[in-house]
Formats: structure tokens, C-alpha cells, sequence
DNA sequence: CCAAAAGTGTTATTAATACACCCATGC
DNA sequence: GCATGGGTGTATTAATAACACTTTTGG
């Protein structure tokens, strides 16, 4: 940090928005908004905001607004901040930086669109992604680190939890994997490999009968954050 | 990112930060300023400042600032965004959101104080972080994200020969290993994973006979980036 | 020759992969 | 019983770890 004055800052607001990832009916999907004004009138958007005030954290503003968007407290969910974008054209209305935040929570009932938040809808990440027409601002490149970095995250940190209920079986979980990266993986070598990690699952002594055949063992996320030897994509 | 007019926006400054690490006598360093005005008159500082206009591009100040500071360009150098800091109370003068830069240099003659900006030091991170008195605004924490960062990516990419001179040994890739994680490496394992996974390094034919005993190969960093299998620290 | 650093070979252990097989439920 | 999904055992392969040993220089 220089000894410039303030006399010589530039003025630029500062938005946050929001990556907000789940897993729903065997998609990855992605909160997205439709825009009400220009520019972009009709497209599809991030959810997100400016600072409530000139005092509120940026972490804090993130959490607020992924309350107003999704109804979700700060448990079961996941919250961290993906990168800044700051390209001067990003915005053809004035200089916008735009501080994002990556979200990875369960499947909701739905996202409420109340009070005076945008109707919010879970978009396939697929779909916006490949022909990723009718998105605004740079928010399909914001999109794409979002992805890539919940895939990474995947490998090496207990985050997949995140996408599951409170509650889950080892199927429910690989599935995750499986949405997330676009890829099989051989169930038996998966269950050994997350019920062998220390403290990765911790069971409930609970089973689930939902499904046919034999019942599954219910688990809840344990205290180990990270996963090592990870699991590797290839 | 809502759609919210430009008059409820909060004025907020925007600066951008640099950790620049290297590897100099056997130890892993950043660059720091001393600051010569309040607040925190005469207390190391991570070099940055103000975006230059209303029209620069945040990446693009980085990099300015880097040249700055160090001299250095673009090449042989890397350079990437590390997360935004944007706590309402980190200066006590005004609200400041900043964008922070992570960049790994090899080690330079040194960094040369000239023109406006304040005299750079190069100081060891573990000092840096041990006794952590005298560090500016919310820097000690700064850099020690940037630390880990460095640390975590020389796992799985080819970052380490960014400390690296253009052309160098597989043993001087390997000290650059030990110091940034702190830990040794068994040369002869160390020797086999790097020069056998494709493209990693690019061997020039010319050997180094700098130190006593049989004379190393010389590589060039290779065009794979990513390390896969990683070197996982364990 | 000796010391020092570079690099190869070899073995043991560990982890990932692939897949056969058994278990426990609903119907 | 039979279909279905859950879970264990095991052989194969690949990667890591540990370390003996050879190579190539300088003195």
C-alpha cells in the first residue's frame, strides 16, 4: 500500500456477487437471476449487489445476500470467495469492481423470491456454460472459475458434503463427485476410500431404506476438512 | 449483481497489493516497503497503491506496480490474483478494499529504489510471520495466505521454476522445494518425478559445472504446467 | 586417489484400479 | 426366489519411499 492521498483515488464501486452451485436432479446447477433494467435487460445474471453501507465486511455483504437469495444461515453451507473482477469495460455503465463469492449448499426446496430480491432459478451449469448466450457482464467467465474450483475442491477437501443434506449415504455423496466432475466412479473403491479417511465421515449408526435393495449406512459430515491422499480427477 | 442505481452505491477506495515472494540465501522472502506516513508510520508494508486512473484494469495495475517495484516484466515471472481484503476497519483512515497479488520472481540483483517508489527490502517470511510486530494494516495475514498459496501450488504446477533463473539444475529446483515448504526432499526421488513427467522440464543440452562434483544437466521450464501426478508435501 | 555432487537401479511399502463376490432389504 | 443397491475381499498395477550404488567432475 502506497502513501498516495486520497485526493489522487480513483472512484469505483465495489459490488459483491454470488457463485452459488448445487445439486439437483442429477445436475449441476447454478442460481442465476434474470435482469430487470439495462444493461442486459432480459439476461440472465449472478445474484449479488453493492455494499449495504460504507461500513459493512465484504464477507458479511456475501452472507447477506446469499440469505436474501437462498433463505440459508451460514450453516450447512459452504461460503468462500473465488476472485475479484475488475476489467474496466465490465460494466458499460460506470467502473464496477466486483468482488465474488463461490456457495456450494444442498438441494433446496427452492430458492424463495421474495421481499425485494430477483425470481432466482437453478440453471444446469452444462447449459450455460456451452452455449452461454443471454449472460450478462463477464459473469460466464465468472461461472467457469466458480465450476473449475468447486471440481478442484472436490479432490482434496470434505466440500462435497456441502451439497448433500445434514444426512447421507456414501451413494449420495459419490453421486456428488459424479455430477460435479461428469464422471463415473467405481462405487466400491469410492466407499473404501471416504469411510477409510480419519474422521472424514462420521456415522450415525442410522441406515437409510429409501432405496431398493440393501439399506445404506447414514453418515454426517466429520471434523476433517481435508482429504488426503486426495482424490484425483486423472 | 443486482440492479441497484449508482446513488445508494458507497464510495469505497480500491487498491491493489503485492506479495512478491523469492528465494534468496536459502530462504523464502517477500518484498516490503517501509512506510514513511501515517498510520502505521515507519511499519513494513506489502508494496501497492491506487489504481493509476479510473480506466486501468486491476490486473493490469498489479502489474504495474510489479514493474515498479522490481523492474521485472512479465517474463519468467509469474503473476496471479490472491484474494481481496476488504474488512471496513483494516485502515483507519477510510474505507479500503484491497486486491491482492500473489507473484513468485527468481532472485534478483536486487530491487532497485528508484524514482517514487519507497526503498523495497526483501525480508524472510518466517521472521515475517514468527514475530509478526510491525507489519502495516491487516498485511501479516496477507501474507501468510500468499505463503500458503505459494506452497500449495508448487504441489501440483510448475511454479517452483518461477523462483528459478531461466535456465537451471534439478538440484537448484529441488533447494527452491525444501526452502518454500521447509522440509527436504530425497534428491534422487526428486530427480526422478520431475524429469520423468512429460514436458515439465525441457532439457537444453548444456550442463552446469558451478559446484564441485559431477556437472547437472540444465532445463528450461517445461510448456506442462500442471504437475500429475502432484509432489504432495505429506 | 579422494571428496563432492549428479544421476540410476532396486526393493519395499503404499495407494489406486478393477472386478468377483457376499449382504440385506423390497416385492 | 429374485432384483436392487450396499458393502467387503482380493489381485493387479502404479506410485512413493528408502537407500545402495555408479558416474563425473575438481583438487
Amino acid at each position: 500500500m502506497t502513501d498516495e492521498t486520497a485526493w489522487t483515488i480513483p472512484s469505483v464501486a465495489i459490488a459483491v456477487d454470488l457463485a452459488v452451485l448445487t445439486v439437483q436432479s442429477g445436475q449441476l446447477r447454478i442460481l442465476l437471476v434474470r435482469r430487470g433494467i439495462e444493461p442486459f435487460l432480459g439476461a440472465l445474471a449472478l445474484p449479488g449487489g453493492f455494499l449495504a453501507s460504507e461500513d459493512e465486511d465484504i464477507d458479511t455483504a456475501a452472507a447477506r445476500e446469499l440469505a436474501e437469495e437462498t433463505g440459508l444461515a451460514s450453516e450447512q453451507l459452504h461460503l468462500e470467495q473465488l476472485r475479484t473482477y475488475g476489467a474496466p469495460d465490465r460494466d458499460p455503465r460506470r467502473r464496477v469492481v466486483t468482488v465474488c463469492y463461490l456457495a456450494l449448499v444442498p438441494d433446496l426446496p427452492l430458492p424463495v423470491a421474495g421481499g425485494d430480491a430477483q425470481a432466482a432459478t437453478w440453471v444446469p451449469v452444462d447449459k450455460v456454460l456451452r452455449r452461454g448466450r443471454a449472460l450478462a457482464f463477464d459473469h460466464k467467465k465468472i461461472i467457469a472459475d466458480a465450476v473449475e474450483r468447486a471440481r478442484s475442491k472436490l479432490e482434496y477437501t470434505n466440500l462435497g458434503t456441502a451439497f448433500c443434506p445434514p444426512v447421507f449415504t456414501v451413494t449420495e455423496l459419490r453421486t456428488v463427485y459424479e455430477i460435479v466432475w461428469g464422471q463415473r466412479l467405481d462405487p466400491r473403491n469410492f466407499h473404501r476410500k471416504v469411510t477409510n479417511v480419519e474422521n472424514f465421515l462420521e456415522p450415525t449408526g442410522e441406515q437409510s431404506t429409501k432405496n431398493g435393495g440393501r439399506p445404506a449406512m447414514l453418515y454426517r459430515r466429520g471434523s476433517a476438512t481435508v482429504l488426503y491422499p486426495p482424490i484425483l480427477r486423472g
